[in-house]
DNA sequence: CAGCATCCTAATGGATACTG
DNA sequence: CAGTATCCATTAGGATGCTG
């Protein structure tokens, strides 16, 4: 395996890294794709309990965020009432598993980082 | 059968995701841990010119923060001109794996990220 | 049901000036 | 050098009301 520049840092845009956190470094997309990662297809509300505190209006933006790159696709079913459906790409599931080792990191880690915030008094 | 929880996603308090991202979904944080995680000790001034857009300030809350959450440790010289040196904790060093693997994936996919969103019209 | 449009507030983060 | 302090612009995101 090559081993070559792990980030251009001075250069946002032709850093990767900051180019794809700029996008689920928001509050919701990891989150959506989580929850599609569980269970798929699922539509707009099932989405939304899922999530339980997202707005109405964050998760309509974040879902367009997320199908504009690529990473959700959005089926829309010609019935009364209407129906729309959500479901993970290829590419999106390609992201999963990274995300996965993040929640077992996060599992693993967040007591005892919960821990060191209190100590230092910052939060 | 039951649904194994991945995430106890409604509600905040008790999801290491939400808890996490909340940290680490910031625009410096990971940057800051992947600069460290590629040589280290860094001083102050040679992390800001290895980011290089990273102002002053914002350079200062994340490390304050990376230090409350035990990632990184900071060193302070008594000298003159004084010197002040950051490295990763082993629990900040535990986490490099994983953001390595989210860079990896954004270096295999941004290009086509760029261009589905270029496509879609959204940006 | 699945949204869009609008308004509004809170948080993020940049610029600048100053200090031990 | 390694920060603080302050001010200000931008953005994220919530609340509410309306529509096909």
């Amino acid at each position: 395996m090559r081993q070559e520049k792990i980030v251009d840092l001075a250069n946002s845009e032709n850093c990767p890294v900051r180019n794809v956190l700029d996008r689920f470094g928001d509050k919701w997309s990891t989150l959506i794709l989580l929850v599609l990662g569980r269970k798929e297809p699922l539509r707009f509300g099932a989405i939304h309990r899922s999530i339980g505190t997202i707005s109405q209006k964050m998760l309509t933006v974040s879902l367009k965020k997320l199908e504009a790159d690529g990473l959700v696709d959005r089926t829309v079913f010609a019935e009364v009432p209407p129906r729309v459906e959500y479901c993970l790409t290829e590419r999106g599931k390609s992201l999963l598993p990274v995300l996965q080792q993040l929640v077992d990191w996060a599992n693993e880690h967040m007591e005892d980082i919960r821990a060191s915030r209190a100590a230092s008094g910052v939060d």
